[in-house]
DNA sequence: TGTACATCAGTGAACGCGCGTTCACTGATGTAC
DNA sequence: TGTACATCAGTGAACGCGCGTTCACTGATGTAC
C-alpha cells in the first residue's frame, strides 16, 4: 500500500483525476445532446462533483470544451490509425483506409466531429489554444504523411504533398459533414449504403490525385 | 393611392411584412454574432417590434431559425448561379465557377454557411422542413445541372452524374468548412491565397472527374 | 355613406429555466519541525 | 513517531443573465349590414 495507491483510492476528496473525468463526461454529454448540451454543470454533475468544482481545473467553460476537442481530435487520429493499421498493403490502399475512417469517424460521433472542427471552442476572432491546433494537425498529419509516402513510392502526382492532402482532407471532411447532416441522399440509411457512397467518392479523389499513368 | 398602397404605408401597427423582416433580422444576427446570437428577442428587436410579436407569424423558435437557414440557402443559390453567369466559357469553366462560388460564400458568410447546413435547425432526430429541404437540393442541383451537362457534351467522365456531383459537393463543402473554421494553414489571409488554394484543390477535382482523355 | 362588429397583428408584463461565474467555507492532504 | 501548519480541491448558496414562451390586452383593419 504505497502513497500512489492510497492517493488513487481517495474518493470524495482529491478526485484523482477530475480533469480527465471532466473531459471524459464532456464527451459522453456531446454524444447524447450535441454541442449544445456540453455545459460545465452537466460535466460537473457527471463527474460527481458540484457544479463549482471545474473551476479548480479550467479557468472557465471556454477552456473545458477546448480540452474536450482536443480529447476528440486525438480520438479521430487514433481511429484512422486504427483503420490504416488494419488494412495495410499499399500506400494508395492505406490511404483509402485512413479517408474511410475520417468519414466513418464523424459518421459515428457526429457532435464530436462539429465540435472539434466548430467555432464554438473559441471566439470567432481568438487563437485557438495551441495544444488543440497541434490536436488538429496530428489528424491531418495521419492523410499528410500517407500522401507523401503515395508520392515518394511514385503512386501520386509528385505535386506538393500539401495541396493532395488538402484536396482529400476537403473531399472527407466535406463528405462526412453532408452525411451527418442528413444533406446526402442515400446516407441516412444502411451503413452498407454510405460504405458505397464513400466509397465512390473516395475512388473519384483518387482518380485526382494518382499519378497519371491510367 | 390605391387599398395597397396605404396598406403598405401603414407603419407601427401591421409592420407590412414582420416575417420577411424577421428572417432578414436573423440572417444579419447570424453574420454579426454566429449560430448563438440568433434568438427569436433579438429579432424582434432587429425588427422593432416587441418580442412577443413573432409567435404571430412563428410558431416557435425552430420555425424562425428553419426559415432563416431557407433564405440563407437562396443566398448560397444565387451567388453561385451569379458567378457561373459571370463565367461564361464551357461546361467546365462554369463549373469550376460554381465551385468557386461555393467557397467564397462561405467565407465571406461564415456564420450563415455553418447554419443552413449545421443540425442546430432543428432537433438531431427531426426531418427538416420540406420548405428548408427543397432550397438545399436547389444549391446542390447547381452543381448538379453543370456536372450533367459536362457529362453530356463528354467532358467529363460517363458516370452516374450524382456520384460525380457528389464528389463536387463534398470537396467544395469541405474546404469551405476548413477554411471558416480556421484549418488550413494559408487561408486566414489575404484573398489571394485562398483563391490558390480553392484553384488548386479544384483543379485536383477537376482530374478526378474529368473524361480520361489526358 | 355610416355604423357595428369580428379579426388578428402587435404589446408589455410576467413566468420559469439552465446557465456561467463568484465567494466564503471546509476539510483532507503532505510537509516542516 | 507526534504535532502545527500551509495548501488547495471540492462544497453549496447565491448572483445576474438572456432566453423562449405564455397571456390578457389593445387598437387598427376590412367587412357585413
Amino acid at each position: 500500500m504505497s502513497i500512489r495507491v492510497t492517493r488513487k483510492r481517495a474518493d470524495a476528496y482529491q478526485h484523482g483525476d477530475l480533469r480527465r473525468a471532466l473531459v471524459q463526461a464532456g464527451l459522453k454529454m456531446l454524444e447524447e445532446n450535441g454541442v449544445d448540451g456540453l455545459s460545465l454543470r452537466g460535466a460537473a454533475e457527471l463527474a460527481g462533483v458540484s457544479h463549482a468544482a471545474p473551476y479548480r481545473h479550467f479557468r472557465d467553460k471556454d477552456e473545458l470544451v477546448a480540452a474536450v476537442a482536443e480529447a476528440g481530435f486525438r480520438l479521430l487520429t487514433s481511429h484512422m490509425r486504427d483503420e490504416v493499421a488494419g488494412r495495410g498493403g499499399d500506400a494508395l490502399s492505406r490511404l483509402r483506409a485512413a479517408a474511410e475512417g475520417y468519414v466513418s469517424f464523424a459518421v459515428a460521433h457526429p457532435a464530436t466531429f462539429r465540435t472539434i472542427f466548430g467555432g464554438a471552442v473559441c471566439g470567432d476572432g481568438e487563437q485557438r489554444p495551441v495544444a488543440l491546433q497541434q490536436a488538429g494537425e496530428e489528424a491531418y498529419g495521419v492523410l499528410r504523411d500517407l500522401i507523401a509516402e503515395g508520392i515518394e513510392r511514385g503512386r501520386l502526382r509528385a505535386e506538393d504533398p500539401d495541396h493532395l492532402a488538402l484536396a482529400a482532407w476537403s473531399m472527407v471532411h466535406g463528405l462526412g459533414m453532408l452525411m451527418i447532416e442528413g444533406q446526402i441522399a442515400g446516407a441516412p440509411g444502411p451503413a452498407a449504403a454510405r460504405r458505397a457512397l464513400t466509397d465512390t467518392v473516395v475512388r473519384l479523389l483518387e482518380t485526382g490525385i494518382r499519378r497519371g499513368t491510367a
